[in-house]
RNA sequence: CGCGGAGUGGAGCAGUCCGGUAGCUCGUCGGGCUCAUAACCCGAAGGUCGUAGGUUCAAAUCCUGCCUCCGCAACCA
């Protein structure tokens, strides 16, 4: 019965902050995946994980005043964290790897040492220029004026040790696995992958820090902690137990399938991620499918912006799911797509409540209502039924051929054809008018069979997608876990000839757009600002001293010019009274040269110098963040050049 | 000339590789039906396929230039 293994990956989250839409639908994604494969007799390991450590945490942890251990345990494991959210979106996954369980830690140990033994890891020498007191090394293009960009003090050449990964040595293989038909979908990315990475030449990585501790120790050189590339992207395979006794299924799993990743991580699954199996010398992983990602009107989501979409809240609101299935049904898989809550509320009425839940409904009703519910096995065959059990019976490969190409959109499309199909069958045959004759009762119940049967293929089909409403149709068309089989998806009368159905609650209730798009306003429109935030944690007071620090006067702008080969900075010519002062400003976007000349404003004049895209700024005028954009504080105009600001 | 993606009826998209009557979903308008979650079914209106050239009997599709939008990368002091 098994069709063998299948092995399938998410990325693994880094829990630095709540998940968002985003990382939702890549689950939710790889998870219907999984089902679909589990469904087809698979033996199917789905594993999703959080990766834990790195400076960012480190310092989130710090500041939230915790350590790290107790601060990823919280966002992982407590309330509201990520193995909730999963719970909560019905995912199916058989693993869930940390990469602070011990015996991830221990096997990156044995990893990074396998690699070093065999000459790949070495140490070296970052170099580069100094700066001390920031504990910072920075490359020349980086120095503002030859000194440190931080604190504006003196560099110095040094050398610091850390470990490296021969990932040169793997560029030709890489780029031959990159150009293998399959590996990297979509193809797209290949050449993308190619042109930015592989041709300007592969540099060997740096692979440990010294500069942080919250991270996997390097057992032969303490000091040292495993940078990312190593701690993370082996989680593939420690979560089969190489290189551990935790668990015991490399042998059976690896290599794997798929991983499935967004596109902003596909460079290092597709490059780093090889060249390190190559220096491990193991198989290389099937396929590595980088999806597209969720864009708010049409911008990316982002923190800064305000717009992060809150699955929790949208899930407990329709439903997990409606959520689950509009966020595969609207995009597809491999390109970035506009989320919005008008196309979630419209997909959702259109496609699951009329087209799905009204037929389930009015397919229920009708058989209550002609056979209190029990349907009589006589049968009249008619020609019209040919063209739905045609389409019914063709379902199958179809959705076949989609899902193994991960056209997740594709094959729910097509399951939707025939839903449409099945409402219209209704309409041809007008059971309500057969229903009048007594004459006609074979007749009626062949079509309230077809619809069944119909509405079984279509559901069987859809459950990798929306399981636990799938559950409930089945319950109420009567049909048992026998019925509901991948092998009875291409069958035409798995169902009893007497099935039985039974009434049950509105699945997909339809939704009021205007009033939901008003309510999800108010929900979501409020986020507090991050002044607000701050205060509220007491962190990020001033004492007036502090304050005092500062030196704001008013200066008029003078001179105003946009700096070449730049999309946002201008420079500006601002008059302090006692000096003229030159400021680079990247608020070109929102203003021109001529909203500015003649304006009086703020300006931080003791600022220590920076230089932007090469052109040195002596200072910084205030400007309100609105949202993306700025917003310059004017002064009025009878406000005295150079008078001091308090 | 940094890398990549995209511009197709009101909205969102397919079609572009392999030129040949421009398609889908939603919305709008008209009609039908009454089993159903005011759902379902039928029909109609609406597009010089970003732009300017070129190749061709024929271009949304191939070639060249240009414009606009988006993401990545560099600079939001």
């Amino acid at each position: 019965m098994s069709k063998g293994t299948f092995y399938i990956t998410t990325p693994i989250y880094y829990p630095s902050d709540k998940l968002h839409i985003g990382h939702t639908y890549c689950t939710v994604a790889t998870d219907a995946i999984a089902r679909y494969r589990r469904m087809c007799g698979y033996d199917v390991m789905f594993l999703t994980g959080t990766d834990e450590h790195g400076q960012k945490i480190e310092e989130k942890a710090m500041a939230a005043g915790v350590d790290p251990q107790t601060f990823v345990d919280n966002i992982v494991e407590g309330p509201g964290g990520i193995r909730a959210l999963w719970k909560l979106m019905n995912i199916s996954n058989d693993r869930f790897i940390r990469t602070t369980d011990d015996y991830h830690v221990s096997a990156i140990q044995k990893i990074f040492k396998k690699m070093y033994d065999k000459g790949d890891i070495y140490k070296g020498a970052y170099k580069g220029l100094y700066c001390t007191p920031c504990e910072s090394f920075w490359t020349e293009s980086q120095l503002v004026g030859g000194k440190c960009p931080d604190c504006g003090r003196e560099v110095h050449y040094a050398e610091e040790e850390a470990y490296f990964f021969r990932l040169s040595a793997y560029a030709d293989r890489v780029q031959a696995l990159l150009e293998t038909p399959g590996f990297l979908e979509p193809a797209s990315r290949v050449n993308e992958m190619i042109n930015n990475f592989i041709k300007p030449g592969l540099e060997d990585l740096c692979v440990s820090r010294t500069t942080f501790t919250w991270g996997v120790p390097v057992e032969f050189d303490p000091g040292h902690v495993v940078y990312v590339w190593v701690d993370a992207l082996s989680n593939y395979i420690t979560a089969l137990g190489y290189c551990n006794d935790k668990y015991d299924d490399y042998d059976k799993y690896w290599p794997a399938d798929v991983h499935i990743v967004g596109k902003e991580i596909v460079r290092f699954h597709s490059i780093i991620w090889p060249a390190m199996l190559m220096s491990l010398e193991l198989p290389l992983p099937k396929k590595i499918f980088g999806h597209g990602w969720l864009l708010l009107e049409g911008g990316k989501m982002s923190k800064s912006k305000g717009n992060v979409v809150d699955p929790v809240l949208l899930a407990k609101r329709y439903g997990v799911d409606a959520l689950r299935f509009f966020l595969l049904r609207e995009f597809p898989f491999g390109s970035d797509g506009n989320f919005s809550n008008e196309a979630l509320i419209a997909r959702i009425n259109s496609d699951l409540a009329n087209d799905l839940g009204n037929l389930v409904s009015r397919t229920v009703a009708m058989v209550l209502k002609y056979f209190d519910g029990t349907l009589p096995e006589e049968r009249q065959e008619a020609p019209e039924d040919g063209e739905l059990k045609s389409m019914v019976l063709a379902l199958r490969d179809i959705y076949e051929a989609n899902m193994e190409t991960y056209a997740l959109q594709g094959a729910l499309m097509e399951v939707f054809k025939v839903v449409s199909r099945a409402n219209k069958y209704i309409d041809e045959t007008c059971p309500w008018i057969l229903a009048r004759d007594e004459a006609n009762r074979a007749r009626l119940a062949t079509v309230m069979y077809n619809l069944l049967e119909t509405i079984r293929v279509c559901v069987s089909l859809l459950t990798p997608f929306i399981p636990e409403s799938c559950g409930k149709i089945f319950e109420q068309i009567g049909a048992g876990p026998k019925d509901t089989t991948w092998d009875k998806a291409n069958v035409f009368g798995a169902l009893p000839a007497n099935v039985t159905v039974r009434r049950g609650e509105a699945l997909f209730p339809r939704i009021d757009m205007a009033k939901e798009l008003e309510e999800l306003e108010k929900l979501t429109a409020a986020p507090k600002s991050q002044v607000e935030e701050e205060l509220e944690k007491g962190a990020g007071l001033i004492d007036i001293n502090e304050f005092g620090k500062v030196e704001l006067r008013v200066g008029l702008i003078t001179q105003c010019e946009p700096v070449k080969k730049s999309d946002k900075l201008l420079k500006l010519q601002v008059d302090l009274g006692t000096e003229k002062r030159q400021i680079v400003s990247g608020i070109s976007q929102w203003y021109s040269p001529g909203n500015l000349i003649g304006k009086k404003v703020i300006v931080v004049a003791n600022l220590k110098p920076a230089k932007l895209r090469g052109v040195e700024s002596q200072g910084m005028i205030l400007a309100a963040d609105v949202g993306e954009a700025a917003k310059v504080i004017f002064c009025d105009d009878d406000t005295p050049v150079g008078a001091k600001v308090r």
